[in-house]
Parts: structure tokens; C-alpha cells; sequence
RNA sequence: GGGGAGUUUCCCGAGCGGUCAAAGGGGUCAGACUGUAAAUCUGAUGGAUUUUUCCUUCGCAGGUUCGAAUCCUGCACUCCCCA
């Protein structure tokens, strides 16, 4: 059992920072006393993956579930085909049905993996998680029907209202009648999953408040109902900018779009000033805890045990046991440590990210393979010049031993895991050399 | 249409006819320091070989010279001033 009492569902939250706007909390509070309540929060299937802004509010259906309820991830297969004006400057593109139905098929194995995921206690977390998809309800419904059965009592002037309705009206390109329908179907969405499995609670990102707020009004209209919801605040970095972006593109949780190594690298690189909020928001770590580290990082901040707490965590959470351990052993590696013991599954592993280059077996016979072909070949180093250059001046490594003989080259005696030789150039570049 | 200025190695920007692969700064790459941070410091920075040396670069094409990025002619493009 988790330590968590159902009670503490929203106290936890507050505490944590995750709650940005909310209905009434007396009778949000007041609902939630009993266990088993169900809660959703939606998920958009704009892409095969989710990416670390999606974390929050899948590790918030986590806290649903720790706390003794129920979670349920809503995935918009319907709601897909239209595109979320919400937080957008400009209009989506269409996707294709393929593409939604590949989108929708990667990001709900994603969210049942993390929501049956053991947490930091090393429990799953106690509620019943549900996933379910909006084109469940929404696909044989008619055009005719769903005008006359929802858009009769949505008032204009309230979609018109709306902060996401406005700020795409104010610009150039406006907003299309579809995109403007879309927060009829988010607001359908909720009644929907009110009537089938008693769900009266919306989680979601701030920027979800009009589409959801529809929602409750619509289910008061239609059903009489009371239906309550939070959001949380979105979580941007000290700096302002998204999290999960970096140079070389989004923190995705796919591991072939982001190896576990870059995932767990991700965090690690934290900034200090970013944290501890991370740890608050994003993991399921006791308060007191978390407070412990705070104490530690002001402290003595280089030891940035703030930082390896929330790679492992979240890594672990993501990619499992597994995916943690591959992560630590590629830092072990790709900081130094010893390479010449590992075996090629491992090297493949680790390797994963890293640019190779076949040679021919033979070019490792006699004199050997000079290093600093082998460095151009593989692209550390944009010439042979310039390879013998970084040589000379101490970046050259092979297998992460340094080389300071420009002249030097590489025999069978080099190869790690039967066929391979690890190349690098300073501190972090490196390259494969095959020898197939 | 008339007059003037310019086009240099990744970028900016110096460059007396020879000693210019070309100052300086930025960037980049290494090294040191460090918290896998920031800042700082050091070195390197056309290619091939490293001993010598060779090849390719200074808008494009020719020319004058023993020899030009530096002089001459034509062409292209950019900028400024006067109409």
C-alpha cells in the first residue's frame, strides 16, 4: 500500500504546486472523501510519443491513482481529427487517419506503462487506471444529432468568450470553424465519461480551463450534474522557456526517439534554480524528502543531488529498472570510465546515439589503421589535419584512453566486443568504429 | 542618368608587389580549472605530409611583372551621394 490517504489527494497536490485554478474546492474536496472517484485528464494524439511536457499531467493521474482513486486517461481519437486551438497561434494541420491511429497507438502504450509503473515505494500505485478514447462515443454520432443534442446548449457568447477563442481571433490568421467546435467535444467528452463511469472530476494543464470549464457547464445544462475541476500550473523553466526543449530538439518518452541515456542526461543537466520544482511536480517523492534536497542543493549545490534524484526517478519511471540502469552505465562511459571490458550488446546500447563508420576488417592488419583516418572516417574530426591537431593537443581517445602520438594507429588488439573501437574526440564527442 | 566606395580565409575586419595561408576580434575545436554549470586562462584554427615541402584560397575572367590579395583592363554584385 502507498502511504497516501485519499484525503490527502488535494492537500498533496496544493502542496506540490500543482494546483493553478480550480471549481469549489469545499466540494471538490467533499467528493473526492470517498475512494474510488474517478478522475480524467485527456491526452492529444498529435504525435506517436509523448514528450516531457506531457509528464505532469501523467504523473498527476499517478497521484489520482496513489491516493486511492481512479485515473482515467482520455485520448482524443475523435478529438484528434479536429486539432486543440488551445495554446496555439495558428491553425493545425489535419492529420491523416493513419497517422492518428499510430499517434493514438504509441501514446496509449506509453501512458499504461507509466500509470502501471511502481513508484518510488516500489508499490503500483493502489486506484485502477482506465484508458479509454473519445472515439468510443464520438464516432457514430451525427452531425444533425450533435447539433441538436450539444451545440443547442452551448450559448455563442460563451465559446466566444473564451481566452483561446479570443487570442485566435485577435491574430492574422483567426481560427476555423472546426478548431472553434473543438471545445464542444472536449465539453461532450466530460459528460460522457460522467454517464458511463461516474467520472464528475477534470484534471488538466491551465490551458485546458475553457475546455473544461465547458464541460461543466454543459453537464449542468444536460445532466443536472455537478461536475468539478483543477488544473495545474504548466511547467516552464526559471528561465521561462518550455521544459523538455532543448538544441537538438524535444525530451521525448519514446526510447528510440530518446534514448533512456538522453532522457536521464536531461535532468541531470537541470538547472539548480529548476530543481525543485521538478521533484515537487514531477515525482512522487515524500515532501520531507524533497525538502532534504532542497537543503542539500542550497548547500552545497555541486553536489547536485537534486538533479541525480530526478533523472533516476523519472528515468526509472519511464523507461523502468532497466532503462536506468542502461542510462547509468552510457554515463559511466561517456564519462571516462572503462570501456575495454564490455561486451557488443552493451557497446550497442550504450551506443545507441553515437555516429559509426564501417571499415573493412582488413584495414586493421599489419601497420594497422592510422587514428587520424579513422577519426575523419568517422567524422570527429573534419580532416586529417585538424584530427592531428586535437591529437597532439591531448583530445584524442581511444576507448577512452588518451593518445597523444599523432602517428598512432589501431590494430586488432584495439577492438572492444569482438569488432568495435571506440573513438573520441575531447570530452564527449565520440564515434564507433566498426570492423565487420 | 551622373559621381563615389566596396567585394579578403566560418563571420567581422586589417592587409607596403615579394619575408602572406594572409594582423586583430568573434565563432569553433582542444587543454587547464570546475558542479557533466557559468566565468576565466592556454593552445589551435585551408588541405596533404609533418623533417623538408607541396597544393588550393583573397568577387569572376584576362593582362603587366622574375614574382600580385596588393598594379592594369573588362564583367558581375553591394553600398552611398546627386538627379
Amino acid at each position: 500500500m502507498t502511504a497516501t490517504m485519499p484525503n490527502d489527494l488535494l492537500a498533496d497536490l496544493a502542496a506540490r504546486g500543482l494546483i493553478h485554478q480550480s471549481t469549489d474546492m469545499g466540494a471538490l474536496g467533499d467528493w473526492l472523501a470517498t475512494p474510488g472517484r474517478r478522475i480524467y485528464c485527456g491526452f492529444d494524439p498529435t504525435s506517436d510519443s509523448l514528450h516531457v511536457g506531457s509528464l505532469l499531467p501523467l504523473v498527476l493521474l499517478r497521484r489520482v491513482a496513489c491516493a486511492g482513486h481512479e485515473p482515467v486517461a482520455l485520448l482524443g481519437g475523435a478529438t484528434g481529427m479536429i486539432g486543440d486551438p488551445s495554446g496555439r497561434s495558428e491553425e493545425r494541420t489535419l492529420l491523416t487517419p493513419e497517422q492518428l491511429a499510430a499517434n493514438l497507438d504509441g501514446i496509449g502504450r506509453q501512458i499504461r506503462t507509466v500509470l502501471a509503473a511502481p513508484g518510488p515505494d516500489g508499490h503500483v500505485p493502489a486506484g485502477r487506471a482506465h484508458v479509454v478514447d473519445n472515439a468510443e462515443w464520438m464516432r457514430g454520432v451525427g452531425y444533425l444529432a450533435f447539433l441538436r443534442d450539444v451545440g443547442k446548449h452551448v450559448p455563442l457568447s460563451q465559446m466566444l468568450a473564451k481566452d483561446s477563442v479570443q487570442s485566435r481571433l485577435e491574430r492574422a490568421g483567426g481560427l476555423s470553424y472546426t478548431e472553434f467546435s473543438y471545445m464542444l467535444l472536449q465539453a461532450w467528452d466530460f459528460v460522457q465519461l460522467s454517464d458511463a463511469l461516474d467520472c464528475r472530476v477534470q484534471f488538466g494543464g491551465s490551458d485546458q480551463w475553457g475546455n473544461i470549464t465547458a464541460g461543466i457547464e454543459l453537464g449542468r445544462r444536460l445532466r443536472s450534474r455537478e461536475l468539478h475541476a483543477a488544473t495545474c500550473p504548466l511547467l516552464v523553466k526559471a528561465d521561462g522557456t518550455k521544459m523538455g526543449k532543448t538544441a537538438s530538439g524535444a525530451i521525448w518518452l519514446d526510447p528510440r526517439r530518446t534514448s533512456p541515456y538522453r532522457f536521464y542526461q536531461y535532468w541531470i543537466n537541470l538547472d539548480d534554480a529548476d530543481a525543485g520544482r521538478c521533484l515537487l511536480r514531477l515525482t512522487e517523492l515524500p515532501l520531507e524528502e524533497i525538502q532534504a534536497l532542497d537543503a542539500q542543493r542550497a548547500g552545497n549545490p555541486a553536489a547536485r543531488d537534486s538533479q541525480r534524484r530526478l533523472a533516476e526517478e523519472l528515468t526509472r519511471l519511464v523507461h523502468g529498472e532497466d532503462g536506468l540502469a542502461a542510462a547509468r552505465q552510457a554515463t559511466a562511459v561517456f564519462f571516462g570510465a572503462e570501456v575495454a571490458s564490455l561486451d557488443a550488446a552493451a557497446l550497442a546500447e550504450i551506443f545507441a546515439d553515437v555516429a559509426s563508420h564501417d571499415f573493412p576488417r582488413s584495414s586493421l592488419d599489419g601497420e594497422g589503421l592510422p587514428l587520424v583516418e579513422a577519426f575523419e572516417r568517422t567524422k570527429l574530426a573534419p580532416s586529417r589535419s585538424a584530427a592531428r591537431r586535437t591529437i597532439e593537443q591531448g583530445g584524442g581517445y581511444v576507448n577512452n584512453r588518451r593518445v597523444t602520438d599523432a602517428a598512432h594507429r589501431l590494430t586488432a588488439g584495439d577492438l572492444v566486443g569482438g569488432s568495435t573501437i571506440v573513438l573520441r574526440s575531447g570530452k564527449k564527442s565520440y564515434a564507433l568504429a566498426w570492423f565487420g
